[in-house]
DNA sequence: CCGATGCTTGTAACCGGTTACACACGCCAT
DNA sequence: ATGGCGTGTGTAACCGGTTACAAGCATCGG
């Protein structure tokens, strides 16, 4: 029992051939004599060898990995996308190569570059760094395709179709008689939150013309959304419809109203957007997001990009669907 | 505008220096002179040089990543491992190489063989790998640390404390005032339903001596404990209180007793085990698995192996916790 | 003035694979 | 006999780093 493996030199020491023929014989190179494949096949077998995969990638300037830059997210949006990409990645013989990535920027791109010689590619979602930061970030030689992109980063990436998905809302919510709705809104830096804000804003100038909607500030948390319809109610505002930009949000919404007696959806129709898991067991009508579906398209493209045609620039979009539940109950 | 990126080399040209002298400044040798350390450095910026990471692996033995080798599990379970382990791996300077196992034994091994040369040690969770099937996928030279293994396995390994868990959770039934209580169980193969299963019984022949425990068969899905309802109600058997081998199928058991109007907790306890975020929304009483504290220990003792000593071969235990809710409220 | 010593530096081997190229061999047509 | 061709194999360069070893050079003590 040997404790270091055994190499390909070591085959063909065994199988009394060169190195070269060892590696024709295990790669199914056609012109390798049958007697001669024999001998390396039943060699390899008998020293246990595994090729040593590091060393074929430097010589074949291939790693099939494929390097995931992610920032610390919650646990939802990180299990699907990632359960998404290597659905896509492992039935085409990649791997996965984490990074989870820290708020700063500088750290960012440090975690960025030591990806090089690690990865054939990139999927980033990064928030916070711009078409600049991203530039001096990314080696040049490494393909990247970018999750939750700006519409004009000017690279190949994916986005959420937010205004749709919140136009979508607002329409089931003004269908259902509701006209005084309210935006609980996410944080300002980010992208989808902006979105999701805008388009609010837009679907209610088409679908309830005349009223004059409202927006509170909320950061995507949970506690966010307890709290915004404490203000809410602090300003004697009416309502009968709280569209929150995301299902956490939604829930401390719900919270808080059942805490002052307010009837859902009686009184108060909810909604959310992501379609978390916990939102079917509540009952929230909210906005689904195919969180898994982004990711192996991402590395499809990606992969895509690898073995054919290079990447184009282009920005794809993900779309979105409406699930009503409870909290909109006619 | 290069398309490749700089090599070591380039870097020496460029520096008129050696390739050795651009290593030994770019990594903190002693023994450079600093003026040949300050061109260099200014080299390697104007190239934008980053090292190849593959080769540097190649020549140093050290990939400085760990492979982690997981079975097709659901969304929560998945997200905290990964998370745990990626905290610990990435304050260490390590990175995540996931690899998604598939059921077929022959594929999960030859999933663990592909790592080789990729990793430096190896996390891996293979409950239809027995110590045999282990014994011959792991490559020899490559440090494993398991989770979620047999007591038996004779290898370094994690396992839950899963008799503790269902104790506490039958004394604080027996407690509450309750005796009559059903158990149900997770899938056969499963280690973690076996030792919960026996939990149960052990701990109902200890602190509610004389009764006869009932156990109605799962498979740990949310259908089942419902299904397990239905099949205590057809036989008549009496019950005040459902002892669910994990949440999902608590939840099961929640959504039948509502529909046959039966009262929880007043009527009957639910109890759940593993904690999902889901059982803190709908109140259940459940025994809370540290899963992301497994992955972190277990990141950590394969670094310390890699870095100090070389791996014992003993199994850790993770303790739980139980956490009281308003499912088995008095 | 000479050898020992310490500080820098360069040359080249090495990690473990892949593959371009050369070559040996047998066979066939000329 | 000769040249051309196809098949199978080996030699050695290469991928991009690290590092053992040798060697150049200045300084210093005897």
């Amino acid at each position: 029992m040997r404790s270091a493996s055994a190499t390909i030199r070591d085959v063909a020491r065994v199988a009394e051939v060169s190195v070269a023929s060892v590696s024709r014989a295990l790669n199914g190179h056609s012109s390798v004599h049958p007697d001669t494949r024999a001998r390396v096949v039943a060699a390899a077998k008998t020293l246990g060898y595994v090729p040593h995969a590091g060393a074929r990638s430097l010589s074949m300037a291939r790693t099939h990995a494929i390097g995931v830059v992610l920032p610390d997210l919650h646990g939802e949006f990180f299990s699907e996308i990632v359960r998404g990409m290597d659905r896509e990645v492992s039935a085409r013989g990649y791997h996965l190569l984490l990074s989870n990535m820290h708020a700063d920027a500088a750290l960012a791109a440090q975690a960025i570059r030591s990806m090089r010689g690690r990865v054939d590619g990139l999927i980033v979602m990064a928030p916070q760094l711009d078409a600049e930061g991203l530039d001096d970030a990314l080696p040049p030689d490494l393909p990247a395709v970018l999750v939750n992109a700006h519409d004009d980063i000017g690279r190949a990436g994916f986005r959420v179709d937010n205004a749709a998905g919140i136009a979508a809302v607002v329409r089931h919510l003004v269908d259902g008689g509701r006209r005084k709705l309210v935006h609980v809104a996410g944080p300002s830096g980010n992208i989808d939150a902006g979105e999701r804000r805008e388009g609010f804003l837009t679907a209610m100038a088409e679908h309830a013309p005349g009223v004059e909607p409202v927006v509170i500030e909320g950061d995507f948390r949970e506690a966010s959304g307890a709290t915004a319809v404490g203000l809410l109610r602090a300003r004697g505002l009416a309502f009968d419809g709280i569209v929150a930009a995301n299902d956490m949000m939604a829930l401390g919404v719900m919270a808080a109203l059942r805490e002052a007696d307010i009837a859902v959806p009686r009184a108060v129709a909810v909604t959310g957007f992501d379609d978390v898991p916990l939102a079917r067991y509540l009952g929230l009508t909210t906005v689904r997001v195919p969180i898994a579906d982004m990711g192996a398209r991402a590395v499809a493209r990606l992969i895509g990009a690898l073995e054919d045609a290079p990447l184009t620039d282009d920005v794809e979009t993900i779309d979105t669907d409406l699930v009503v539940r409870t909290t909109t109950g006619s």
